[in-house]
DNA sequence: CGAATTTGACCCGCGC
DNA sequence: GCGCGGGTCAAATTCG
């Protein structure tokens, strides 16, 4: 938790560190291609409010720790092409809370504490589930209030990543999916780290010469 | 057989 | 104080 603390802290103070965030809003600013994990095509058209640069959005940030915005890029699996548009995430995080856990279920109304940064994308994709390049668990499922779409909850499947996400239909357009990112990795992605490595090798022998 | 998902129960904060 | 809604746990089940 300390270093997602740190991470967080890093944040409230301007600017995005890009490369912690959602793989797939650092694909955004970069090439995705790379990033494609069997050959899948990958398409982002990235929509910000006002008109801000196309890269990973950065953001007002006020110490509520929230009203994020962030932007992404996401996987058309189908073929088709996908669109993301970043979305704020206005959380009116309540401000401390400790944590104290009894029996099961936990310290709970997480972002609690508005310490962990979260970020909402919209995605308008056929597949709940975007590839970011992380590897997420499922640890639960819930049906929401005011949604025919149940809302899934993931967590990082990286030891010592404490990050989340929700993703959950839009009620009204069915076709879009928000994913609410929580937290930063405190680890790098693995399947950027995989698509770079030969490019990483290649330019080693390279600068070898 | 280990890892991931499903699903019902449990817990907690919030509004009334 | 109570009920509701949302988030998490963990046993059971499924999958690779």
């Amino acid at each position: 938790m300390d270093g997602l603390e740190a991470a967080a802290g890093d944040q409230q103070h301007g600017r995005l560190l890009i490369p912690q965030l959602p793989a797939a809003a650092y694909l955004a600013s970069s090439s995705m291609a790379a990033l494609s994990p069997a050959g899948d095509d990958w398409a982002a058209s990235l929509i910000l409010p006002d008109g801000g640069s196309a890269a990973a959005a950065g953001v007002g940030e006020d110490d509520l720790g929230g009203g994020v915005m962030a932007a992404a890029a996401v996987e058309s699996s189908c073929g088709g092409s996908s669109t993301v548009t970043s979305s704020g995430v206005t959380e009116a995080a309540a401000a401390t809370t400790t944590m104290t856990r009894r029996g099961r279920g936990n310290g709970k109304k997480a972002g609690g504490g508005g310490r962990t940064p979260r970020f909402a994308f919209h995605t308008r994709s056929e597949n709940d589930i975007l590839d970011d390049g992380y590897r997420w668990r499922k640890y639960g499922q819930k049906a929401v209030k005011n949604s025919d779409f149940p809302r899934s909850y993931y967590r990082c499947t990286h030891h010592t990543c404490n990050v989340k996400k929700q993703v959950q239909r839009l009620a009204k357009d069915r076709g879009i999916v928000v994913t609410t990112y929580e937290g930063v990795h405190n680890h790098p992605c693995e399947k950027l780290m995989e698509a770079l490595s030969p490019i990483l090798r290649q330019l080693q022998l390279l600068s070898q010469l």
